[in-house]
DNA sequence: ACCACAAATTGATCTAGATCAATTCAATTA
DNA sequence: TAATTGAATTGATCTAGATCAATTTGTGGT
């Protein structure tokens, strides 16, 4: 474990620091550990395991999942830099589910009794873990109205302008991405067999709507690409 | 609007308060705006209108739904008394979905600055509120993976499950379920037709699962309900 | 450089649930 | 009590995406 701080990482404007003024963040930066590190297939957290933190991503990427009775998978969000994972851990003794690594990641820890403490006197994180939870809730509605109602291509299109606005507010550009989940993943993840996927990119690409090159995609036209979107979103 | 305290509320061990500490109580009921009545389709509130407040239905039923383009609707969510609807606009300006009475209905109004400087000074109100946003993030995962990957007639018998453990929450037998929506709402909420659903209720009627007339649903073998349940819920 | 194994693609079918259409039923009003 | 109207049921088809199966392509280990 790297010991490197906030401070000093390249996330800082964009993971929870960002919110605290100059004391608040010294605090908050001395419970934090700083910088695990995972390779592929290495898990942060396993289901059923006792909670005891809340982790950020530094590089890297994981997938969250839940194995069901039969050792089958169903993969509940990925998590890019700067993401914040366990705000559906706040109310159970043991995670409900596990988080793995999809390629070489690195993590902070930010253990849930320190946590709590700080919340409890910093009125900004408060309003900052309020305003997170609540977009998450309502982009988990509307992940849910497009499980249910959208066609398999405007779901699969829709996952993939998701994931170029992510990196992109990473500072990548918007129309490269790469892809560190499988196609049996991302089906896995929107409700879809990976023969399904794997047809939608075909066909997409002979629409010329991106380009690829096995886990790296091409959006050559980005305002094309959301105006189809948007189009075949409804 | 009639002015009823929450001191005296039928509701008062199910609904925040609960949570909170005679001095405490004291306080939060005096923000609190106490039952507003509605008819039948009247609204809550409407997209797009400024955010202002919480609310917590106190009788009746409500449900939450987005217009699309062309004006058809996307059912977000139904509320029982007791249920909080707000959780989703901490962070916006705007109402970003449209709440209406399914059934006469009551609510209480809880102006959302007032609950903010309430919740910078109570800890117990904000060890609730992570709980609660925390539990409706697993919920909503929960869902989700349902609505990918459940069968039609998974889905909607998870649904009645939920109904029923709601209601029982309240002290309603969870073997009565009074329907205050219509198939065709359920089927939106679920991602069925309306068509599909009205199926589903006549085969587990058939099946001895259910028992119904109109709105009434019945059944007879919780147990026996509950299993299925399970069972084709994987 | 070769082998073994996993991931991806592509093709051929199959099916759950949608769609379209026709009654039937229930609630409300006159 | 009849008339109107919207919800629910039931039946007949259609289709998006699943499933099954066969290659092909890529990758990591020796």
């Amino acid at each position: 474990m790297k010991e490197l701080s906030c401070t000093k990482c390249l996330l800082k404007n964009l993971c929870i620091p960002k919110h605290l003024k100059a004391a608040d963040f010294k605090e908050f930066e001395d419970i934090i550990k700083h910088s695990h590190t995972l390779n592929r297939g290495e898990h942060i957290h396993h289901q059923d395991e006792p909670i005891n933190s809340l982790f950020i991503i530094r590089s890297g990427s994981v997938k969250q999942y839940v194995s069901r009775n039969n050792n089958e998978e169903q993969i509940l969000d990925f998590f890019l830099p700067g993401e914040l994972i366990g705000l559906d851990s706040f109310n159970m003794p043991f995670y409900g589910n596990s988080v793995i690594a999809l390629e070489s990641t690195s993590y902070c820890t930010l253990p849930l009794s320190k946590f709590k403490s700080l919340y409890e006197k910093m009125p900004i994180l408060q309003e900052a873990m309020l305003n997170l939870m609540s977009k998450t809730i309502s982009s988990e509605k509307e992940m849910l109205l497009s499980a249910c109602n959208k066609s398999a291509d405007a779901r699969f299109a829709t996952f993939l302008l998701g994931l170029s606005r992510r990196y992109s507010t990473l500072g990548y550009p918007e129309n490269q991405i790469h892809l560190s989940m499988s196609r049996q993943e991302m089906g896995n993840y929107l409700g879809l067999t990976s023969e399904t996927v794997s047809r939608i990119i075909t066909r997409f690409q002979n629409d010329k709507l991106i380009s690829v090159n096995q886990k790296d995609i091409n959006i050559p036209n980005m305002t094309k690409f959301e105006n189809v979107c948007t189009s075949i979103c409804h």
